[in-house]
DNA sequence: TGATCTCCGATCAAGATGGTCGGGTAAAGA
DNA sequence: TCTTTACCCGACCATCTTGATCGGAGATCA
């Protein structure tokens, strides 16, 4: 069904909730620790944590060790887009198997298959449209998708 | 990973097969049957059966019985969308969990959450997407989607 | 030093998915 | 009518992914 996995839903959730601290007008430049993220939104503390762990391997958040330690975004909520996270999290957007070309694994179907092309399009489609929202766009009453919709943008028939 | 399942895979491939015979040149008209598209694509057989068969369930191919059985299209090629096709096989789509608001599962994070209206905005969009090409776009030599993303080379990491 | 927090690897259960099997029904042709 | 061919349908199973858990190590600050 084309879903997002829980953990980048918990990895959006996160982000969002340390931006809107971190840039907040209530205690703007605040350390977000993760129980806090967790209790907020009824995570898993570890499932959480671990996610958390992905993003700042990733460089998408800094990690401040020990006691008021936690977590701050290391860019600026409108240089972080939702690519970005889904993929920190997930690895690579690919809506179909064959579109990641790992030598050596090889699909039975490539040779007659007739549908690549057009899928290939579609996921670069699906990749624009999440590497033009950023964090920024989902949080404030700002517009959010500022990109045209497809048929606007030129999908011709 | 936003994947479209093998199942969906499978059955662009044989709708793509059964249009391209039906409207094509050399045998206009011509009904399909299940083994010739599993040979062609090297496709298990039973799993392709089922798929046709919740297709044909689904009204967007008629099946005929008996000997010189087979599928046809039950509409024209430009009225069937990638969406229904999608659809058909794997449900609604859904790129979270609580975009479907069955009463009674309760998503744990909803009253709190922060992401669903973003999420909801970008499932739409991705709707319009594949609900704007159809089959018909899938086959011919016309352009399928004009739009050109930064990562058309591939997503390097 | 001890309390608190992040970090990291190993592990596990449950569910979805891909794939298989076998017993039906309908239709065409000899 | 009988046989062949092809669709129909439900049960079944192995495997992979996913969500979730646990235990301990390392960093930081009072």
């Amino acid at each position: 069904m084309l879903k997002i996995s829980k953990k980048a839903d918990y990895a959006l959730m996160a982000l969002q909730h340390i931006a809107s601290v971190q840039f907040g007008d209530v205690t703007p430049g605040r350390v977000v620790n993760t129980k806090e993220i967790a209790e907020e939104y009824n995570i898993p503390l570890e499932l959480l944590a671990k996610v958390l762990q992905v993003l700042s391997k990733n460089g998408l958040i800094e990690s401040h060790n020990g006691p008021k330690g936690g977590y701050l975004l290391a860019r600026s909520a409108r240089q972080v887009t939702i690519a970005q996270i889904i993929e920190s999290i997930e690895g690579p957007l690919a809506i179909t198997d064959c579109s990641h070309e790992k030598d050596g694994e090889f699909c039975m179907q490539l040779e007659h298959c007739n549908i690549r092309t057009p899928l290939l399009k579609i996921q670069d489609s699906i990749y624009q449209l999440l590497n033009n929202m950023t964090l920024g766009d989902m949080m404030g009453g700002t517009p959010l998708i500022t990109i045209q919709s497809p048929s606007a943008q030129g999908v011709e028939r």
